[in-house]
DNA sequence: TGGTAATCGAGACGGTACGTCCCGTCTTAAG
DNA sequence: CTTAAGACGGGACGTACCGTCTCGATTACCA
């Protein structure tokens, strides 16, 4: 006889909600910007009672961390051309259509904040955040430094947060456009400053 | 054109009030981080009354972007060695300074959070950081293309925007320090990025 | 005509389940007072579901108003002594008694709230209390009657519910004790009132 | 020189905000009962924020005992015929004029359940209610005392709490009216009871 | 004696109200 | 006319319960 793991006799979370809530937390956020998305909106649009939000995330940021998340999905991120150039054009491209069809900067910027007073917060946000990022930025250097394509001292791991730094400040300051084009200047100056 | 001076004396802007509201902002921001700073913390914590706030600023963004105004005094950051390196290196150190020893990254973050629903704040924020910024590295960096210390094709706007980038990536992360070593780190990359 | 008994025999009203919510009602009651007790607590208390509770009483009042039946079963209060004024005395103490050991008083004033606003509160009290206590009285007084001991223009019905008026005021008023010596006052006073 | 007391450089309390939520109290009791008047119906009714109402009564209980006292002014029911059954039979009528124009009996059976579990409830009620009540029927019948209408050991402590009792028990069952013709009955039985 | 349908405990759900905090406006009396 | 104080109408907070619902597990009759 085989043991099948706790038996839960009692109801479990509704999907309609979860996804209702995802998704309203979105559209409010649009609308009202990150301190103007009350957890009262979110509910309201997602037809929803407010303890159903409390029930699963402890507060505004746990719910933000998770909509980022799904918004901004960077395991779909990987590529694998074979150059750095490309690697870095096609994966920054790809990027930046992420923050260009979605409220993913509002919400990170709101995050960014909250973070700074919050330690949970600040966590969270490097784990998902930029571990995940320095990983994937990190490969493309490191396959490129394997083929030689680097100087042996470069100093990659600066490199990689000189990318994510200003795709951050271009992104927040949301002046000048995150187009294929910048991600082409990014891409060079990356390699001119990893050659020798 | 005749000046005919002040005709109402009466009581004028209280500048000890003035005062105490900016040092009591900049004590709250620190206790409670920027969502948590209330107007009415920041009265009662500089022993005034909410209106004498409301008097001399429209909102809580105006409030700080005068006190992230004072605290980061950019206007002290202008240096001028005949080298870029060093101008990156002694700018940036004076730079972690002001950001190590007060609660300027807790305000810029809540800054730049609010920015991205509010125009005003963007506007203000683009101004008054983004662009005085860019002049003051956008002289370090003409000054050596002009003693031929960069290469003629070198894309200064972008290496400006870097440098704010890494900076405000690590300052908002709060996790590897912002020390005179990674100045270093940083003017070597971006000059190495500028050469031929 | 025939019968055809019940039909659906699976599964019947637990005994278990009925007999704890009606004590964990009465615990409850006690220590929260009436507006109180939630019938999330009882059941908590009871160790049921709530659906238990609303499976078998449409609401909070009428779980009350079985418990109140309960604790003061006044089918027990029946005396015949002979006279009036014993059986007044034997009648009230025994019901003193009653309402010194329980939490009848709580339940009972929280039952009458709710009957201004709620008519069929107000009907089930009327007849489980009031009119039970009327009928009770009624007899012992109209026993007297028969037996000459009252005055023939005796108003009896006023009498009846001065009695009933008196115990609900000191009952809810709980300063003054509800006691044996009181039973004989009240008792005293009734038959001067009745007498020529 | 002389004292003017304290100097108080405050804003006072609204006479238009105090009188619009005990009207307003009035208002939603009546259609909702005692339970259902909730401070937010009361708050919105009034047109004033909940806060108002909370700023100067700790809670439902405290505004309900102001309300009742202002529905229910005691004071205006002393009278002075030079008879006992006079001074009852023009008190109580216009005591029942009171209960049949207004919400008074509602609130009442709210306090008093409130009051069977919580002290201070009990208290006031006691001491505004009661005590006052107990004066007034006590010098009616004191007087008839003195001037010789009344039996030397007559009980007369009891007489005055059966009166209110008796006018409670019609009130809270709300069944047969409270009018002219019952007073005199009231009258007429109190007077047996305390003759020799 | 096994099938089966109502009941059970548990607790998630959409709601309403709670009592609190803070918003930005206002009123007051003192300077 | 500004100030400190703080009341005001309002909106959102995070919590407690409401009464309804869904979910396996249990129960106890009936075939």
């Amino acid at each position: 006889m085989v043991s099948h793991g706790p038996v839960l006799t009692h109801a479990r979370r509704s999907v309609r909600a979860h996804e209702a809530i995802l998704e309203a937390a979105v559209a409010v956020v649009g609308q009202h910007g990150y301190i103007g998305a009350t957890i009262e909106a979110i509910a309201a649009t997602a037809g929803t009672g407010k303890q159903t939000i409390y029930r699963w995330w402890p507060n505004k940021s746990a719910l933000f961390l998770e909509v980022y998340a799904a918004l901004a999905n960077e395991a779909e991120l990987t590529v694998n051309t074979g150059s750095v150039r490309d690697d870095l054009q096609a994966m920054l491209s790809r990027l930046f259509g992420v923050y260009a069809r979605t409220e993913a900067a509002i919400i990170l910027a709101g995050l960014i904040s909250e973070a700074q007073s919050k330690t949970d917060v600040a966590d969270a946000l490097y784990v998902s955040l930029v571990e995940r990022r320095r990983h994937l930025l990190g490969e493309i250097l490191s396959r490129g430094a394997e083929r030689g394509e680097l100087a042996s001292d470069a100093d990659i791991d600066l490199a990689v947060d000189m990318i994510s730094g200003i795709i951050w400040f271009r992104l927040l300051l949301h002046r000048d456009p995150l187009d294929a084009r910048f991600a082409g200047r990014i891409a060079d100056f990356i390699l001119r400053g990893l050659s020798a």
